[in-house]
DNA sequence: TTGTATGCGTTATCAT
DNA sequence: ATGATAACGCATACAA
């Protein structure tokens, strides 16, 4: 590897005049500069990042600390991330912790002396207590709601969302109405669950505790709840999934049921992924902003780092909206909206 | 923060004694080992990672360059990869490049000491040729086949894929075939591309431009060029997508025109995501082993950093699988397999 | 305008 | 068994 000495002795003059020709700080005489940048592109010299960032005391990278990435809904927030930071010139360094104590403790080691900060996306409750690690390092915790002020947050608004849905369904005349639940102790499922009980409440319908069954947040989760909703008595006339796999699931189990949607079951699902309405019948759901999710966190990331964690903690929640398309039968036309 | 000096001092030792019990090199008397591990503790202290590597000139950091990351098939091999990194004590430095010229130069310079090893992923031809930049940090080509040897690479077998699609339809008695291509100048694409090619010769079925439109490999760019499909006379029998998420779109157009899945017209995608078994009717489709694809390139990718890049080069292509459903109209049952 | 010297946090080498 | 110190690659305060 060519280090900067290597293009200092080549060029004849010293390392500190090569730092300041490739920082541009400090003078130095247009010649000397012309020929150590002719040197060190023909040596194709390159920066040692990590040797850099000892001195400057600066990464430019984040971290993003994730449960698990699978699924749209994660590359799509990835995406909002890495393209706020990239353009702020920060890169990612993802890593994947199982969200228990020990994964993110080991996580947030690894990450120690190579980020300028952290997304922590833990919607497991079990976990968010765990971030409350007292640090210099800026995090911003994603999808919880962590009770400390240790940390900026970022939460979805799944109540409105949820309640905005449920309250659709029931204007639709719905009073029998299912959910299919997230996986357990997580935020997301906890408050899209709190979201439907409101909605029944407000409206007067008695809660029916075999109308509600855990789905896990998967397609064969979703199936398996949809199939289990059916055997219940008096069946439920409108089936809400707290995520659009889930209702993608729920849809296929329906189908070979021989149950029509929506003339005889309406669905619904949360999160609008690209997929939702391309399904048969195009799926209504409750568009989650998913890239600006990802985007959003970046953005108030940067700012606690470029405040040295001085900062007054944010504390932001991104607001949903209701999709309406024909699985809750509210819409007669055939053609999905584009 | 809190450094190894600062341990030192507390616990009345050099720092050299903290580093050795740290990292259990080197002998040290039980009693020290017990009371620095308490201090360590106490104090919270966690190493300077980009310090250490600078010394030991690892990072255990794996690189990732990617084109673009959306859609299932991304989160999938990253999946792959971490999983793999992981249990290896590696971590992944995941940056999305324009897959130019520029951006994966600037790409590559950002990753210059912080990663023992890169892992890039450009389907993209013309970037091919850039990847070959002499250096001593070995590389992984993912789904691209560079001519050059200075990187391992690792491709999916489109071709083979592919043909096997398009016999499979021809065997049911098909000569209209249309084909949904990818993205422009794109590896996979063109793969894909010479595979449904070569099916046509083999059968003695003349190629028909007329039966071939771009896609690019995203939903509504499937959705669009099915109603393209639809005006072309004669019309097609049978549509092969080049990706799942095309024949999804292409699937949602059909139903919208009225035309029926299989009986009007058969179907069939590339990849198997998720989704495409919950779709109405099942997506016919060819299995692409994503998770072990990104498995594979980051054990390829380790054997190359174990051996300091002084290894024979590999040049690997897995291998895919049919996976006939509804959609093709071969299956008559209702359940889609699970 | 340029060079010398110091330090960033850690591991490794050589004494003791 | 432990300590002092050099080295990793770079940026920067200070001297020249």
């Amino acid at each position: 590897m060519v280090t900067i000495k290597d293009v200092a002795r080549e060029a004849g003059v010293s390392v500190a005049t090569v730092s300041r020709v490739l920082n541009g700080s400090g003078p130095v005489s247009a010649q000397t500069g012309e020929r150590i940048r002719e040197v060190a592109g023909r040596l194709r010299y390159v920066p040692h990042g990590g040797a850099r960032s000892l001195i400057t005391r600066k990464t430019h990278t984040l971290g993003v600390l994730l449960p698990d990435l699978y699924g749209e809904f994660f590359s799509e927030v990835i995406r909002g991330m890495d393209d706020t930071a990239q353009r702020q010139g920060f890169h990612l360094l993802i890593s994947r912790a199982h969200a228990d104590k020990h994964g993110i403790e080991t996580a947030m080691r690894a990450m120690r002396g190579r980020v300028d900060g952290v997304v922590a996306m833990s919607p497991d409750l079990d976990a968010e207590s765990l971030l409350n690690v007292p640090s210099m390092l800026p995090v911003v915790v994603l999808c919880s709601a962590p009770r400390g002020d240790s940390a900026d947050c970022l939460t979805i608004d799944n109540y409105a969302g949820s309640k905005a849905m449920v309250g659709h369904l029931i204007s639709l005349g719905h009073k029998r109405i299912a959910i299919i639940t997230g996986a357990a102790r997580n935020y997301d499922a906890a408050e899209r669950m709190r979201g439907y009980r409101s909605a029944l409440r407000q409206a007067a319908i008695a809660a029916d505790g075999a109308l509600a069954v855990q789905g896990g947040f998967t397609e064969s989760g979703g199936y398996a709840a949809a199939l289990q909703l059916l055997a219940v008595t008096p069946r439920p006339t409108a089936i809400f999934a707290a995520n659009d796999s889930m209702a993608i699931g729920a849809l296929s189990a329906l189908r070979e049921s021989g149950v029509r949607v929506p003339e005889d079951m309406a669905i619904a699902g949360f999160d609008d992924i690209p997929l939702a309405r391309y399904m048969d019948p195009p799926l209504s759901t409750v568009r989650v902003p998913t890239y600006e999710l990802g985007a959003r966190a970046v953005e108030i990331l940067l700012h606690g780092i470029r405040n040295q964690n001085h900062h007054a903690r944010h504390r932001e929640r991104v607001s949903t909206e209701l999709v309406v398309r024909r699985s809750c039968g509210a819409v007669p036309g055939r053609s999905p909206q584009r």
